[in-house]
DNA sequence: CAGGATCCTTTACGATACTG
DNA sequence: CAGTATCGTAAAGGATCCTG
């Protein structure tokens, strides 16, 4: 944030390097959905997890969201009852992401016509 | 938008199922990447938009840029040149990513630190 | 219930070489 | 320059079974 930004070239690539950083964290087919389905459901066991998030399967929630508590996005909090069940809920870091996964919402509710209308015929339900 | 968002459930269902929505255009490991790159540099060239992205293959980014343009999130351009040139850029529908596409950005920024500090040891350039 | 182990299939992605 | 073709690896994804 110090030469970077002088230039337009240079705030050009800080910015686009920002994206880059940012999706370090992000990237992979299910992570942006596992976290929206956190921060609107709040803390949730890994089943209700794997139904809300829809179409994955237990063999990658369980990956995915053992990248996400690596990078101190959720946390894993393993509950006394028997059987044993698990509750995963977002960090205050990974409540930061709120804004980023509030537009992506915003744009697929603003878009949804245009999308379904030119891309898709069958809806999410 | 309509019963959807009347009880605490289905508000919740509807923003996890619009974030389902948003992604699936902006799924794969680059297609942010290439977004992104277009709307703080403008148009660009394939040579271009491929140094810029950094990393990527010439097969990959040719095949987001197919898939991008399908979503008609990006026009393709053949220039009258010799040798040939295309000029790649972002359509009006692509520019209305640019929301999430900040707020990425924003996001990398503020916790540049933190990513860092945490999560590696070589930040991007 | 939460998930790891195993096996298998299918994409995703990457490196290199090649063409209009 | 802008790609495509080809080949090869790695990761995604599904199914089933298993354990604390």
């Amino acid at each position: 944030m110090v030469e970077a930004q002088k230039s337009t070239v240079g705030y050009c690539r800080f910015r686009i390097n920002a994206v880059k950083d940012s999706m370090e964290l992000l990237t992979g087919k299910w992570k942006i959905h596992i976290l929206g389905t956190l921060l609107y459901g709040g803390k949730m066991r890994f089943m209700d997890l794997q139904r809300e998030v829809g179409g994955i399967g237990a063999k990658m929630l369980s990956k995915e969201l053992q990248d996400l508590e690596l990078n101190q996005l959720v946390t894993r909090t393993v509950m006394n009852t028997k059987p044993i069940t698990v509750e995963y809920e977002l960090t205050e870091f990974g409540k930061t992401l709120e804004p980023i996964i509030d537009t992506i919402a915003q744009w697929g509710i603003d878009y949804r016509e245009t999308l379904f209308g030119k891309f898709k015929e069958n809806p999410t339900d």
